[in-house]
DNA sequence: CTGAAAGCGCTTACAG
DNA sequence: CTGAAAGCGCTTACAG
């Protein structure tokens, strides 16, 4: 490997003049020969900075860390794209952490970042296992931290989306298009009381819920008890958030799926399923192909997140999009801050997502009779 | 942020003392107590060793570049986990470089490599953009380069999956369940003739043609010129690979998905469709859904890749798994012995695929009559 | 068993 | 306009 030692003994100049003109910092006034000299014969003889070594001496990474959980959702992987983008468009690299290629060890990669001096954390999409501690281990030694669609953590700035309205207008669409009995799954965690994104998707289901009607919440086996004949007695619009309880499915053992496969053998079916995301969405919507349970025409189903799979038609899946660019934007926006002022205190920010409204929700129903049996030869996905 | 410095003056011992210690190297004796009251104290302040610093003091920086493209594909994604715990396991850590998150540019790729001092570069599921100008501006500055599932290059090693028997496996088990009219679906790359995995793909499935009847290509234009009446006549096995136009596609517009759109409203239908991989064959798929065209009574279908989707019972993707554990296992060994002996020559590789056969290669039709037409309402998914 | 010293590759304030 | 020198945080051969 090229240093700056060898060019300058190459071209018999002190290392003083070859650091300075490669620095290109404003205001020196090296000969234009000079400059000449030295730049070109350090792309001749293929000098690249050892990134260490100015780490050192500068006593600046000139690094921002991104911790994340690969690419499991579309929106999150996008998400992460634009983050190193804004990153690198101010100037800062980026130092890119997989919790699965870590083992999922939140200590491992907090190690990893105080280790290579990350000036800034964002940590993006990560939920329960980024807890306030981990904020502390970083911020003790003067490393801001911005989460991104994640948590609220004392000390950590939030943006995000705003979960909540667009939840309630999910659920406020489907009760426009005549659904009456609305199922919400929603996948039970640890801490609930402080979970943001899992529980403002239930808060905005249920207030939309009880502006027209009843909301209840069951757990799975509650739920298949009661089911439909223990349900409060109600003329109007009916809510129930099924808590499935997460520590019985592995990943491999879809939640969602497992649920349907349950609900489908059942009767009668709900008139709409709000999903917790396009994932979900989809797992239910396989489950029902599987099953002979046509969505919309036998249920209607909403999920979250856009995901590409959901655009096909066969799927047409009722969704709703995060303004992934502002968000980002603003995450990036934020860390810089904290960076340059390490008194800023942490700050929250959410923006609004944006509805997509295809057919899953079951949109031909509005025109027609609230009544499911006559509606389902009409509606077509 | 501590230092060993600050160590060794709360402890009044040497700098030298502090960090012998620290460094664990065998073979030093240093009394009990001393050891004890240093690593107590490091703990205790909170120290963290500065890699920046060991980088450029011990001239290496125990850093294997990892090149990735994402996690567009499941399997890709599970091989990336799998390199960076195997890695973990030799005692280097990693550097992750998403091509996207560059912008897909392989130079800037290269730079930041070189510029990390990364010991060995491991190129990760990424095919045509990597060429052997790349692999040469590593290898010139004593950086050796392993391909794992990708293409050979000159100068690189490379670790992969036998896709040519997997393809060759799919083709036989297709014509043996009877089926006649067999299409391949193939993504037209710019250099065709040294792209190895998507050049084994369409070998593999000759092969197991020509082995019972004929084959022939066609691009897209041509097969609907073609289709059905213009093919040669064959009493048996007729092949067709259909040769896509990339450039014609951009991501959103689906390839598979588009040529099926058209293929379905042709008539009649082949008997099966090979597609490259398994999300190709989830578009087929929802095209057909959407056209009422049904896998496999209609079409049987093939995938590779094994992606969690294809076990959905509902699509029940017949496909072949790679063996992603000895494929990486392999790749980090190779890395490491050539990092280990700069003038050890690049060597290749490759394992074989698992078939996984479940029902939508219409498995059911190997016990019934080969004509179509008569087994249509008995075979189900 | 412990410490003084050199030096990795770079940056930067300062002298000439 | 250019150069000599100090020093970032660490490692390591060597002296005592």
């Amino acid at each position: 490997m090229i240093t700056q030692r060898q060019i300058a003994e190459r071209l018999e100049l002190s290392l003083a003049t070859v650091a300075n003109i490669l620095s290109e910092r404003p205001g020196l006034r090296y000969a234009a020969a000079t400059r000449e000299r030295v730049l070109k014969t350090a792309a001749e003889m293929g000098y690249q900075p050892n990134r260490a070594a100015q780490t050192v001496r500068r006593r600046r990474s000139n690094l921002i860390g991104i911790v994340h959980f690969g690419a499991g959702i579309e929106a999150a992987h996008k998400a992460n794209l634009a983050l190193a983008a804004d990153v690198c468009a101010r100037g800062y690299d980026y130092l890119a952490v997989d919790m699965n290629w870590h083992g999922g060890s939140v200590e491992r990669v907090i190690d990893e970042l105080i280790q290579a001096r990350v000036e800034g954390v964002i940590i993006s999409h990560i939920q329960e296992v980024f807890q306030k501690e981990h904020v502390d281990m970083l911020t003790r030694v003067g490393i801001p931290v911005v989460v991104v669609n994640g948590e609220r953590r004392s000390g950590a700035s939030i943006i995000c989306d705003d979960v909540y309205s667009a939840f309630q207008a999910l659920g406020r669409h489907l009760i426009q298009l005549g659904h009456r009995r609305i199922l919400h799954l929603w996948p039970a965690v640890d801490r609930l009381e402080e979970n943001r994104s899992i529980g403002e998707r239930l808060k905005g289901f249920r207030s939309a819920i009880e502006e027209r009607g009843k909301w209840v919440s069951f757990s799975e086996e509650e739920f298949f008890t009661a089911w439909p004949d223990q349900l409060p007695a109600t003329g109007g619009v009916m809510g129930v958030t099924v808590i499935q309880d997460m520590e019985k499915y592995s990943t491999l053992n879809k939640p969602v799926y497992s649920f349907c496969e349950r609900l489908f053998a059942a009767s009668p079916l709900p008139d709409a399923i709000v999903c917790t995301n396009d994932v979900s969405a989809i797992e239910l919507i396989a489950a029902g192909l599987e099953h002979g349970v046509r969505v919309p025409a036998d249920v209607a189903v909403t999920g979250y997140d856009n995901d590409r799979i959901g655009e096909y038609p066969a799927f047409g899946l009722t969704t709703a999009e995060q303004d992934i660019s502002r968000i980002c934007a603003a995450t990036v926006a934020e860390i810089c801050l904290r960076i340059a002022d390490p008194h800023r205190p942490p700050r929250q920010q959410s923006f609004p997502s944006r509805l997509i409204l295809r057919t899953s929700c079951g949109m031909a129903l509005a025109a027609q009779s609230r009544s499911k049996a006559t509606t389902t030869d009409t509606v077509r996905s």
